[in-house]
DNA sequence: CGATGATTCAAACGTTCGTTTGAATCAGTT
DNA sequence: AACTGATTCAAACGAACGTTTGAATCATCG
């Protein structure tokens, strides 16, 4: 029944690579499915007769490739901790698991991988509705994959530091991604040498790995409340909290 | 000429205050200028007649707000200079002078700063052209002035390294303020105490800390191009790299 | 009070949006 | 060649968009 799936295959690609560079150049809302269809060189309807609607394509963009991505980070954990035998890993190489997928991803060819790269780093800060569904269902189990990981490599950190500081490695990787042209501002010098994704990486795992080993301040250590200056010593004076 | 100018910086205000809060909930693109003149109670043509259009509004937002932000930011820095009398400053002293006004802004009444610090957070993610505009112009002085002081504190650090480790420590921090539901999914234990603004950043600031002051890898502290490997020791045995 | 200029308002403008429709086209089977 | 089901296409749908308009309303001052 109807083997002639080669034309709807290929109409198929060519909306979801058309409208993964649109949405991350312009946003989810921004882009309409008229310069979608447009730039795939496909009927304006295709959309709906392929996907159902502008929310199901956005969907699938998301699910047909973070899915891949977040399964070979767990797989590349896993391959970690089997070589390790029991002992915890090095904070480095768990960040890499994280990682290494990634820079997997932005080597595909054509910038497709780093184009979806781009707006999966946006898609976290992406207020669409859709998206709020979609991010926390595909990132649940990494993220617990990769705390249970940390926390038997830094035994010594309060859970919910940990899970701030995940927080801050998170925030930080899909900043980055993100590319942020915004930010290029801070190039003051020149970044014009060997700056790729690969390049990009290496520079954020020490950077990673050093905040997630940062020694606790003295006021973590015992109390988790903020306020109430006492003569305890401090890591550094701080200004913060002077107007509690 | 005109001192009944009252009700219309009320109008004024009173858009600001309902646009604010809408961008900041659904994105700029998917906000319409009639659900902000409904939730700020004006006529929907108040919002042209004030502002001209539905971008300056957008633009007077973050101007307003961003502007005192970033000014205050350079003046805490300053303060610190001058009392260190010449000497570095501590990079905690430094990542407090960008955290600390921040804090002020978060304590605005009826949570109105918060609001601001969320869209602000996510503005630098958005693609809409106009805030790609807007927050180069907005940033760039700050961003000059505090790469000196760190310059000054981390002498050992090539510049293109910094430059870098500034850019994650931007990128951090812009992530943690649009304070992302979308990442409530790391929460997998529980964070209800005292976790609010302040509370937040008095776990970012070691963490950053401790990433500006990494040491650098290998690979970096000779050569600035990645690919291909060679007997250098290095700080940790890397897969990434490997398909070079 | 009547004139003046700033502000508000309801209504409409033209455009663009996501989606639907029904006929035309295509590939494969009988 | 005729039929079938999948796919494409041009056209249109109603809704929502940002913006404009011109009259109504308001506060202020001569």
């Amino acid at each position: 029944m109807a083997e002639n799936k080669n034309q709807a295959i290929d109409t198929r690609e060519k909306i979801l690579c058309a409208a993964e560079s649109l949405f991350m150049e312009h946003g989810y809302a921004a882009t309409s499915l008229r310069v979608i269809t447009a730039k795939a060189r496909v009927n304006l309807a295709a959309v709906n007769y392929h996907f159902g609607s502008k929310e199901a394509l956005i969907r699938e963009v998301f699910e047909l490739r973070l899915g891949p991505l977040n399964a070979a980070r767990i797989a590349h954990l896993d391959k970690l901790e089997a070589a390790a035998r029991g002992r915890p890993l090095a904070i480095e190489q768990i960040i890499e698991a994280i990682i290494a997928p990634v820079l997997h991803v932005s080597k595909e060819p054509l910038a497709r991988g780093a184009i979806f790269l781009r707006l999966l780093g946006r898609a976290f800060s992406d207020p669409a509705d859709t998206l709020r569904e979609i991010l926390p269902a595909q990132y649940r189990q990494v993220v617990i994959r990769f705390k249970q990981a940390l926390t038997r490599s830094l035994p010594e950190l309060p859970d919910q530091e940990l899970t701030w500081r995940m927080h801050f490695m998170f925030g930080t990787l899909s900043y980055i991604m993100a590319g942020n042209d915004a930010l290029k501002l801070i190039a003051t010098c020149n970044l014009e040498d060997g700056d790729d994704a690969e390049a990009i990486m290496r520079r954020l795992i020490p950077f990673l790995a050093a905040g997630l080993r940062a020694p606790l301040s003295a006021l973590q250590t015992k109390r988790g409340l903020p306020g109430r200056r006492s003569g305890m010593k401090r890591v550094h004076e701080s200004e913060i909290g002077a107007r509690t």
